[in-house]
DNA sequence: ATATTTGACTAACAAACGTTAGTTAATGTT
DNA sequence: AACATTAACTAACGTTTGTTAGTCAAATAT
């Protein structure tokens, strides 16, 4: 009857991983230090070394992971039939969902992908880029097609990504009240497509 | 004729702060270090203590100013005598054109400031929400003067400040042709008040 | 010409870092 | 009962960190 045990089902390893995605989150991961996540867990630091080979490798599993999820994500819609307005749609519904699931990774994949080494650095950033190159075409057919309006599709690009990314760092300093996943994707998606003018 | 000095009217001080800046938005103000600035400005580490007081204090600096930039900004337009929605969109626009201006040191506002020390994190901290408040305020004016369509504030203010976040992150990995800050501005103030539907 | 200031240098520091090694008690397996 | 595994511990390691102290040559002011 230990009320300060993880919760049944986790590993002690999945709890260090969570609990140091919440303090890398927190801090960045440059300045959480192995001692950090051990008083979290309540455990000496040379202790979590029976867990985890390194505090590199929880870097590599919480940033990969999340990762290979949005590369699923846009893989998915991209060879989904459907008309190019609604592909668009889609991506954006499944980035903002996946961002929504994962709060506490989501915003690593942000800032702290710069302190991956290689190779996980490079597979990294060739994930990244595929991604954005997906997007970015799905954008320029549904431009095409005459489905949303003529633009600069760069900036568009990171207008569209940029809106979602307050998800991770929104709950950080702010003090929104609970809100539902579903009223915060709705809420996106009409804010991306029709902004907030009248109409 | 030594081409590899800093630019003529620049004092050392100047010139490490330039620098650090550059270094913190690429590596985090934790993964810099006094030597890694040191090496950028062709001198040893020991030999930054004449121009500065701390590394600290260069982020204190760098902060604080852009910080003070922002809230004079919104005051500045809080207290001016427009319609409501016209109000907003300068608010919108000063964001943006700060932003722009500054375009090292906006990053370190959204990532670094959590490696501030007291007093100056409270102040940071303090200055943040009053400028959160003022433009949410902005907001609901413009909102109940019916000037724009309603919906949660909370969620619109978050969805406003980010759509100008990506300035800042964009020039990292992104490989975004030249734009003038012209062009920046007026896409991403279409973008805010009209989405990407066709208008 | 002399005195003062500036700004570089080297050497050293105490603290914190990630990590390894070796030990030991508890738990699980045969 | 004997053995093997798990997971905690302490102690220590080699680095790296930000910073201070003391030295000295060049530039500037008197």
């Amino acid at each position: 009857m230990n009320t300060t045990q993880p919760k049944e089902k986790l590993s002690k390893r999945e709890h260090i991983l969570k609990e140091a995605a919440k303090l890398f989150v927190e801090k960045g991961y440059k300045a959480t230090s192995m001692k950090d996540i051990a008083k979290v867990i309540g455990v000496e630091a040379a202790s979590l070394y029976n867990h985890i080979k390194s505090k590199q490798e929880i870097l590599v599993v919480l940033l990969g992971g999340l990762a290979d999820r949005f590369s699923i994500g846009i893989h998915e819609i991209n060879e989904s039939n459907l008309p190019s307005k609604k592909k668009l749609e889609n991506a954006i519904r499944m980035h903002i969902q996946i961002s929504l699931e994962n709060r506490d990774t989501t915003h690593l994949i942000l800032e702290d992908w710069k302190h991956l080494e290689e190779p996980e650095y490079d597979r990294y950033l060739g994930l990244r880029c595929e991604y954005q190159t997906m997007f970015k075409s799905l954008l320029l057919e549904a431009i095409n097609s005459g489905a949303i309006k003529k633009g600069n599709p760069e900036l568009m690009l990171n207008n569209i990504l940029s809106s979602v990314r307050w998800i991770y760092n929104q709950y950080l300093y702010s003090n929104t009240s609970e809100v539902t996943a579903k009223e915060f994707e709705e809420n996106i998606i009409d804010f991306v497509f029709n902004g907030i003018s009248k109409g």
